[in-house]
DNA sequence: ACTATGCCCTGGGTGC
DNA sequence: TGCACCCAGGGCATAG
């Protein structure tokens, strides 16, 4: 499933490959029409050839490709996507839902074992995201936004930190395991956290992304860097998918738990309420 | 205004 | 060995 740390190294593995290219076809494949959600998927596909891609950003877990008409083509892989970059001889995968050619003969392939992966192209690349507010490594997701966003909410705060209206690209993983660092109970009420642990939380947020993203992601199941490679950080985690196992810290065992209808992993003894 | 639930989708795992 | 079932979850729509 890849977050922030996944697909921020699949922005800067693509990025040198794909910016100043021009496309030159696009395939969405037969069964993966709901890939295109806003559009009729060949509209989709004239929308983009043609267009040279300029820029390649990130925001939370979206991807966004600048073109050269100024138009955004924004892409999000949520669980099970990939997008590796590949020759254009190279025989479709298993799971491949989309092609694009380029014109220096390489072409980007979108596989997706549960086709919930999504692409728009629009004006204005906020049409794609509304529900996103500032990505969560950005100077806007700061230590008093993240106290001011808590402070007004009820629900627990791992609930919160999957918000991605509180901070985009945190997701499952992160969220836990940012919580097993700050030391908190992930089913504490956000609204209840004082300012000391607030800040031990956003502490614990960066610390879990940043090291994330020097292993190249985590690679619990299907995700892949954009050329094709497995990341190494779930060798790395504390507490995700790790119950049963001792708590590296305390030594209690790590326990599972059902919150915001997520699977939750947290040390019963070291994280409190 | 906030919160909870169901939906989309398919492979892998479990139990009988 | 086969088959039915459940689980995984990001973001959105809908209901409460």
């Amino acid at each position: 499933m890849p977050e922030l740390p996944e697909v921020e190294t699949i922005r800067r593995d693509l990025s040198p490959l794909l910016v100043g290219r021009t496309i030159t076809a696009v395939r969405i494949h037969p069964g993966a029409e709901r890939l295109a959600v806003t559009h009729a998927p060949r509209a989709l596909e004239r929308a983009l050839v043609g267009r040279r891609i300029e820029a390649l950003d990130r925001h939370g877990k979206y991807l966004v490709a600048r073109l050269d008409d100024g138009r955004s083509w924004v892409l999000h892989l949520r669980m099970t996507g990939s997008l590796v970059h590949t020759g254009q001889a190279d025989v479709a995968e298993r799971f491949e839902r989309a092609r694009v050619d380029l014109d220096d003969g390489s072409s980007l392939r979108l596989r997706d074992m549960r086709k919930f992966a999504t692409w728009h192209v629009v004006q204005d690349a906020r049409e794609a995201m509304p529900h996103t507010g500032p990505d969560a490594l950005s100077a806007e997701c700061s230590a008093a936004w993240l106290r001011q966003a808590l402070a007004r909410r009820g629900v627990a705060v791992k609930a919160a930190l999957l918000d991605q209206a509180v901070c985009a690209g945190v997701g499952n993983i992160y969220a836990d395991e940012a919580c097993w660092i700050a030391r908190i109970d992930p089913r504490t009420p956000a609204c209840e956290l004082g300012p000391r642990r607030v800040a031990r939380l956003y502490a614990a947020l960066r610390e879990t992304l940043t090291a994330s993203l020097e292993h190249r992601g985590s690679s619990f199941s299907d995700y892949r860097d954009g050329l094709g490679a497995a990341g190494w950080h779930h060798v790395h985690v504390h507490v995700f998918r790790r119950e049963g196992e001792p708590c590296e810290r305390c030594g209690a065992t790590i326990e599972k738990t059902r919150v915001a209808g997520r699977g939750t992993h947290f040390c019963p003894r070291c994280q409190r309420r």
